[in-house]
DNA sequence: CTTAGCACTCGCGCTTATTGAGTGCTAAGA
DNA sequence: TCTTAGCACTCAATAAGCGCGAGTGCTAAG
């Protein structure tokens, strides 16, 4: 185990230059290239040899015998875990980060704007998966009577997230009957969680006081479903700029980068990274197979929880080519949460 | 003119055939597979004769000297005019698209619904534009206090539909002022237009007699920003199941497709070619360069509008290569816009 | 007007040659 | 022991040549 760490300076430093290269050219790197890159006032023939060594390591590999090397994953995760320094966005960047992001917009329009943000800075794909509802508390709730026995419900969450649905009922309601439901539940309520609410709506059911009505516990029923659905997983992210990845040459394989774009779209493997990136304190990198899915062999994700109130709601991040920049993709990706989250805070 | 037409009732059969053929091999036909396929009683060398005619009037073309002919632009325009013979579905499968497009859904949901059928089952790309609100009605409004000066706005227009901002305003409101300010609007407006209700509220400021807030002003003119933009026209569509369109080999131009996928994202060359079909009656279908863009080239479109009350609001169909199977497809579109619709109208 | 016959074209797939970037190994020098 | 020049070797990539065959246009006869 201590192989791996047993890795001279010159060797970190030759390594660290092939990666960087790598990452712009999109080439293998030959020793003589290297050589040059490098600074190191040392020859084609001992880069070689240190090739090898790292080659043994399981840092680099060649595509072919007469080819130069490229980062393995394994390098990648080594170059990220501890070569990599990554430096802080400048004021004025961050500046414009943040006009992108109005905390008076709704939060899909929020949601929205970062995911096209990232992709267009990056440019990459940039994913921001939807807040979870787990902690959510209610505000308010109104219904409106349609036709044919069946209610609007419309409930605010959180102090901003608006959401509605439509529930069928056993007979009509007059405006006033649901305008005193409404008035009851708000007065009531207002501050609680969904599963809360639940509860003691059906306690004053089954103690027949009946100044509950049977469609409440469905209304209730029903915002509790669509903001704590099973524990707070939420199963839905957005994507942008897919098309920027089709750049890339080692993304030119058209089968490869359809069932690629086909996962994007059936979603469930894309969030369940994302899911386990919301485990993580700050930045997350899946890098190639890491993922464990084979689809993404080759993409790299780069994410970073985003919070509420100090509590981690939500993921964001890009998607790429393993080899990309991650010394300039990785503060993005931060300060884009950081931001969101800002926005998502400051507009309660 | 009359060059067209003038095409006998021999060369049409056989042209329909070749057209037919080549939708579903997508490779060049030549004389022997026509003679074959068309069940016309002649021989490969007369077929060849009457290609070379089809070939001056501009229906087909060859790709090169020893390949078979392909149908022109124009020759997929003279077949959906003049030579598609479209049947509607049967019972059994609009049944089955009737039950992914449930009328209780909310408006989103029913729109991702369409757009997602129509890419699965024509195992093309799927596209649903946005309906537009300028006949939209006004029916409820709420004004909820949050921190800062700032109240969210949600209103209800055309008996479903949701929508909430954040406006600033100068003071702070109590809720019951912001109540009393909500009653006085739904009461007396609920059923009239954003703008009527605009003016009206404008006029009563000028009177002076100022049971008007300044803020209502504002949500009203927000609502009727919203749903009312630009004479009604959306900005938006929804689009699935574009990673379908790669499994065809007229697509496997990398360039191409990244541009193509990129004005996916763009949206208003889409836009634009949707805000067109809205104006025909039924079914509009654009083929290849038609459309006037020239990232479109190789690509048709389905579209069929779809109306609530009569009036058109909107349009959706899909995306696919010129050599699409339109017999198939057209009728599939056609009930997929008629039942969106009537989703819609079902569920005021 | 149709059709058999035929020469001709040209894309496709195959093999073969050439090139050159980059390697690993060896042996000499520090 | 580490470094390095030298050198033979490997192998992808590119080009070039070539036969095949599908399909054509044309001509002349029925």
């Amino acid at each position: 185990m201590a192989k791996e760490t047993a890795i001279g300076v010159r060797a970190q430093q030759l390594f660290k230059t092939l990666v960087e290269r790598y990452i712009k050219e999109g080439q293998p790197v030959g020793s003589a290239a290297l050589v040059e890159a490098s600074g190191l006032g040392v020859s084609a023939a001992t880069v070689r040899n240190i090739m090898a060594d790292l080659e043994a390591q399981g840092l680099v590999m060649s595509p072919h015998t007469s080819a130069g090397r490229i980062p393995t994953t394994q390098g990648y995760r080594f170059f990220v875990d501890t070569l990599l320094s990554v430096e802080p966005l400048d004021e004025q960047q961050i500046g414009k980060f943040m006009s992108e992001l109005n905390p008076d917009d709704t939060l899909p329009g929020l949601l929205h704007s970062a995911s096209t943000l990232l992709s267009s800075v990056t440019r990459l794909a940039g994913m921001v998966m939807l807040p979870r509802h787990d902690q959510s508390t209610f505000r308010h709730i109104e219904f409106l009577p349609l036709q044919d026995n069946r209610i609007l419900v419309i409930w605010v969450v959180n102090e901003k997230e608006v959401q509605n649905r439509i529930i069928h009922v056993n007979r009509p309601y007059t405006p006033s009957e649901l305008q005193q439901a409404a008035n009851y539940l708000n007065d009531k309520f207002a501050g609680q969680s969904p599963q809360a609410i639940h509860s003691a709506l059906l306690d004053e059911l089954r103690s027949a006081r009946k100044s509950v009505n049977d469609f409440m516990v469905t209304a209730v029923e029903m915002a509790e479903h669509a903001f704590g659905e099973e524990a707070g997983k939420t199963d839905d992210y957005l994507l942008d700029g897919q098309s920027n990845l089709m750049e890339y040459a080692e993304m030119a394989n058209m089968e490869k980068l359809q069932r690629l774009f086909d996962a994007f779209e059936r979603k469930h493997k894309v969030l369940s990274l994302l899911e386990q990136a919301t485990s993580a304190q700050g930045i997350q990198i899946f890098i190639g197979e890491e993922s464990g899915y084979k689809v993404f062999d080759g993409c790299s994700f780069v994410t970073a929880p985003y919070s509420v109130e100090g509590k981690t709601v939500g993921v964001l991040g890009v998607i790429g080519p393993t080899r990309l920049n991650y010394e300039r993709v990785i503060p993005i990706v931060d300060v884009t949460a950081k931001l969101l989250g800002a926005a998502l805070n400051n507009s309660r």
